[in-house]
DNA sequence: GCCCAGGGTGTTT
DNA sequence: AAACACCATGGG
């Protein structure tokens, strides 16, 4: 039983998780998946129903997993979760590619979302023929500099970095997926270029590891201001999907305006 | 010109 | 271990 009446298209995709997406008219477009395993879905919120007839973009948008008691738990939790969750109650963790995500959080750091976006664009346009997202292996390849000049600035070493390490079987991105999360992040921050912060999205938002709590600047004016004192683990073990309410909640409600 | 952005590394206290 | 400079780049 898919809960596609749960899902709302632009507070999930604008959330910060994803970075090739584009809205034109009422229509929400999604482009995801790498090389030649390219996906792309075009869909009106009105439509959204139509997505369980796609079993990839039904699986993407996690729509195989109930959220109710989840939020319901999270009512509980505080009022402040209660509240983000309110918010925005459509929002879901998308089933990424693992390598995408990773890649896609590596380019997001000391960066914006606009940018990001704009970066990753042109990291699709300039290594692949379909706009699929670039393999492992070719940004192993690729110099520095053609990274440098769609405008990766110092996270093209990085990127570099953390292609290779996929690219040669270093890390295991399907590993990731089962393994103990401290082990995860541990094999993640090896990496130089990743630290606490990338590891948790890579884990988070590529392997749907939903107990990963990324902490951006963002998060942290959250937790100093509504959680003093506290630490994230206050959540529960979704305190990944609770951190994603709280953060799309603290950017876009007004309240630090 | 400054400060900030889904941070991380390296150096100095 | 905590504070700090530094890193590229574009927008406000």
């Amino acid at each position: 039983m898919l809960k596609t009446e749960d899902l709302n298209l632009k507070d999930t995709l604008s959330s910060g998780q994803c970075f090739r997406f584009s809205n034109r008219e009422e229509n929400w477009t999604v482009t995801c998946g790498v090389a030649g395993n390219v996906k792309t879905l075009t869909v009106s919120q009105n439509r959204v129903c139509d997505i369980e007839n796609d079993a990839f973009f039904s699986h993407y948008f996690d729509l195989e997993n109930d959220y109710s008691e989840m939020k319901k738990d999270f009512a509980k939790i505080s009022p402040v979760l209660s509240a983000a969750v309110s918010y925005a109650p459509g929002i879901r963790i998308l089933n990424q590619d693992s390598w995408e995500a990773l890649c896609s959080f590596v380019v997001s750091q000391n960066n914006n979302i606009k940018r990001i976006m704009g970066i990753i664009s042109r990291m699709c346009s300039k290594f692949t023929e379909n706009g699929g997202f670039p393999t492992a292996d070719t940004l192993a390849g690729a110099s520095e500099q053609s990274l440098k000049d769609i405008g990766l600035g110092f996270r093209a070493s990085y990127i570099i970095n953390t292609a290779t390490a996929v690219a040669d079987g270093t890390l295991n991105l399907e590993y990731l997926k089962t393994c103990k999360i401290d082990e995860g992040r541990r094999l993640l921050m090896s990496i130089k270029g990743i630290g606490p912060k990338v590891a948790d999205c890579a884990l988070l938002f590529g392997c749907h590891r939903l107990d990963c709590f990324p902490m951006d600047v963002w998060m942290k004016r959250v937790m100093s201001i509504y959680f003093p004192g506290q630490d994230y683990t206050i959540f529960g073990p979704y305190a990944g999907v609770a951190q994603q309410y709280l953060f799309h909640w603290i950017r876009t409600c007004g309240v630090l305006k």
